[in-house]
DNA sequence: TCATTGGGCTTTTTT
DNA sequence: AGCCCAATGA
């Protein structure tokens, strides 16, 4: 190779980013702070070694998710040319060894189709098992028990290391479900049964086969000379043993993360991974990238500034060259509805002033439901966005229904989509039926599909017209697997869909949502065809329904959109935004009890995580920042307080530009009343309102707490209400922070509800809620 | 067996 | 406020 070359390919990194792109053999640890590039180390280090001649099936790179996998390998195509990139091994571990755990299926006893459970399923199945089992379902809730056997599996512990294990059951036993061990037991037997492996098995059933097969370790130890893992400080222990027994021989192991940016410890990711991987291995060399490329002097510091309050982290110090940039924005909101358009209007001011495209600005927040509030607002001030997460696409149930039709063909013993769609659209087999068929299958040893396929000699006391339409059922799956054989996925999706009448179904009920669930069906149908016609150019491929299958198993949001390029908002969970970058990042709902959440209060490790997710959050701004919080959100379906979080607080105040003045923010309990209580208490409804009644004394932060314990009658006598707006009158002239100097028109309605109806100069008639409209007589 | 209704529960975060 | 499930009646 020429020299010219190998100076390019360097000439693109800094002195840092060299050392480990230029590191050949032998194990190593980046520790790269946010936006310091660690995907363009890894992107660099992988064409550099097929440069020295590294074979690329060789080369083994775990990622996060598989969007990054995807960019890392276009960047690798461009550098070292699209053919050898091609045979990487890269993705995520999930896909990856899905992949490798087909070729190897008949080892484990499994299909080489064999099912992938999603949360969904494995739920599903979880619950069925704990009403089968006569199990009292508010003690044994579901979730918890997909959460624990979850957790079980990502720790190595199979049903025998359980039952081997007297403190688990203990455990189990002193938080009254000493039942556990057995849904864990039957759990794991019916997914094999029904050939399926959930998300953890695909980790679990690695090891196994790497621990109990060594020939099959073997081949797979010579095959992957260099492993390389992304994100290392979010691995569990289960993908760490599969790393380790991977890398043994060669030891050519390079991991890749953030301690800082560890946030998925609630999916037993172990950020001790990332801690001891210098005692993991021998002569371990560590590199730092401290230098951050993204972001502007005041983003890195307040983001500094806030996780210097960990105090389990790696000691690191993330710089910039950048400008200083503009301060982070801290937003108060009267309510999330009032957040939203405060979004939107900041959106759309930088818009116009600035003249940015929507895919520069992002939403961030920490939960799903979130999202709502904000679309609202930007769908009224018609800013185009895309929210990723949340319900996927695949999850949605008009999707999971068709798709069940289609895994029953590929793998007929796939209990939990062949119970979704037995008797869906209805042909009159109900849940007692199924019940009977389900002890059947457990009493003779079969798979439910063998069950109804053998009903009428099995002795399962069903009346002879329900096993005529069993029968019907079976002789209907079978036909169209024969169908399978000739037929690709696209035309087996169709024919389903016209055999079943799945979109009849949907149509004749006619609501917008049933209109919409056909949009999608459509859109499926739309998408399977595509992917029909861009396996054609694949050369081992053929279309088949089973790739199919195989392809979307794993796929989210992030995955299966082509198009990346629409100009949208991102609206996104902070997790989610995980990897990405945007110039200008809302991050909202900055409240206690909501960010950090009130489920992660009660240990330091929990608070520690939440406090690396706003980290996260903060980081992915390049250019702008803006935090907003609320007074009062609706949680529940009720207006609930709502309190500026501790993280605001614990950033560098020099790094913040508050759009409230810091003492009032302190005052922030006595406006909340002010706000929402003052008008409509009993006792205040006739008193004299005195104007400009701020309290002189700094209450401190525990008086604080006790003071939003008043109430709103007892607080009523010291709440300051702006008398001018108790003293409207129709005809007078107001000034408006937002929509400026106009006239009152009319004042209709009383106590909180008080409204008027303003002619604004600029802005025309708007009609206004006084207690939310901050308004000025003149 | 099926369709409707009301009650309870929900909100972390995801491969 | 919305979703899922169980109970209820047809």
């Amino acid at each position: 190779m020429s020299l010219s070359k190998e100076s390019s390919l360097l000439s693109n990194l800094n002195d840092a980013q060299q050392e480990p792109v230029l590191h050949r053999d032998g194990p190593l640890i980046v520790i790269a702070g946010a936006g310091s590039g660690k995907t363009r180390v890894l992107t660099y280090r992988i064409a550099n070694l097929m440069k020295h001649g590294v074979d690329s099936f060789s080369i083994l790179a775990l990622t996060f998710t598989n969007k990054a996998a995807r960019e890392m390998k276009a960047r690798i195509s461009e550098i070292v040319g699209e053919g050898e990139a091609k045979n990487l091994w890269m993705g995520t571990f999930h896909s990856i060894f899905a992949r490798i755990l087909r070729q190897e299926a008949d080892k484990l006893g499994f299909p080489r189709d064999f099912t992938i459970y999603d949360t969904q399923d494995s739920g599903r199945l979880i619950a069925s098992i704990i009403k089968e089992m006569g199990l009292d379902k508010d003690i044994y809730k579901f979730k918890q028990i997909r959460t624990r056997i979850s957790a079980f599996k990502n720790s190595l512990i199979t049903v025998k290391a359980y039952f081997n294990d007297p403190d688990l059951q203990e455990a189990d036993a002193i938080s009254r479900r000493p039942k556990i061990g057995e849904i864990y037991k039957q759990y794991v037997e019916r997914c094999f049964k029904a050939g399926a492996m959930d998300f953890d098995d695909l980790l679990l059933r690695t090891n196994e086969l790497l621990n109990m097969h060594p020939p099959v370790l073997a081949k797979y130890q010579d095959q992957f000379k260099y492993i390389l893992v992304d994100e290392y400080q979010d691995t569990n222990h289960s993908q760490y043993l599969i790393v380790r027994a991977l890398s043994d021989k060669f030891q050519n192991i390079c991991v890749v993360g953030d301690d800082a940016q560890s946030i998925y410890g609630f999916r037993g990711a172990n950020i001790s991974n990332i801690l001891n991987f210098q005692k993991d291995y021998d002569d371990v060399k560590l590199y730092r990238l401290e230098q951050n490329y993204r972001s502007t002097k005041n983003i890195v510091n307040a983001a500094n500034s806030i996780i210097n309050h960990n105090k389990n982290k790696i000691d690191k110090l993330v710089w910039t060259s950048n400008t200083d940039g503009s301060k982070i924005k801290v937003q108060r909101c009267l309510t999330d509805a009032d957040e939203g358009r405060e979004v939107a209007s900041s959106i759309f001011e930088i818009k116009m002033h600035e003249q940015r495209l929507n895919k520069e600005f992002a939403v961030l927040y920490r939960t799903n439901a979130q999202s709502r509030a904000i679309e609202d607002a930007l769908r009224k001030r018609d800013i185009p966005y895309r929210v990723y997460g949340g319900l996927s696409f695949y999850q949605r149930k008009e999707i999971k229904d068709l798709l069940a039709y289609l895994r029953l063909i590929v793998n007929p013993n796939d209990e939990e989509s062949l119970k979704r769609i037995i008797n869906y659209p209805a042909r009159g087999i109900g849940q007692s039926t199924l019940d009977k068929l389900i002890i059947g299958a457990k009493n003779n040893d079969l798979s439910l599909f063998d069950t109804i396929k053998n009903s009428s000699k099995l002795n399962l006391s069903l009346n002879r017209g329900v096993l005529g339409k069993l029968l019907d059922f079976s002789d209907f799956i079978l036909s169209l697997q024969i169908e399978n054989q000739k037929f690709n996925a696209f035309e087996i999706a169709d024919l389903v869909t016209k055999k079943t009448g799945l979109v009849l179904e949907l149509k004749k009920d006619g609501t917008p949502e049933g209109v919409s669930k056909v949009e999608n069906v459509e859109e499926l149908l739309n998408g399977i065809h595509d992917f029909v016609e861009g396996q054609k150019e694949i050369s081992d491929a053929s279309g088949s329904l089973s790739e199919f299958l195989e392809d979307i198993a794993l796929a989210t949001d992030f995955d299966n959109n082509k198009n990346d390029d629409i100009d949208c908002v991102y609206l996104m969970t902070v997790h989610l935004s995980k990897g990405l970058e945007f110039p200008i990042v809302y991050i909202v709902g900055l409240e206690e009890d909501l960010f950090p959440s009130a489920l992660s209060l009660n240990t330091r490790n929990e608070l520690e995580e939440e406090r690396r997710l706003f980290y996260v959050a903060l980081t992915r701004a390049m250019e702008k920042a803006v935090i907003t919080y609320t007074l009062s959100r609706y949680r529940w379906g009720k207006l609930v307080d709502a309190e500026p979080s501790r993280f605001i607080e614990e950033m560098d105040k020099k790094y913040l530009d508050f759009t409230v003045p810091i003492s009032d923010y302190v005052f922030k309990p006595i406006l909340d009343k002010e706000i929402f209580g003052g008008f409509e208490s009993p006792k205040t409804k006739n008193i004299p309102l005195k104007g400009g009644g701020k309290v002189n004394t700094m209450p401190s932060q525990k008086q604080l707490g006790k003071l939003r314990k008043i109430n709103s009658n007892e607080m009523a006598s010291t709440v300051s209400i702006d008398k001018q707006i108790a003293e409207l009158q129709e005809g007078m002239n107001v000034e408006h922070s937002r929509f400026g100097n106009g006239k009152v028109l009319r004042i209709e309605g009383k106590g909180n509800d008080k409204k008027a109806l303003i002619d604004f100069d600029s802005n025309g008639k708007k009609n206004l809620l006084l207690r939310f409209a901050k308004l000025k007589i003149k």
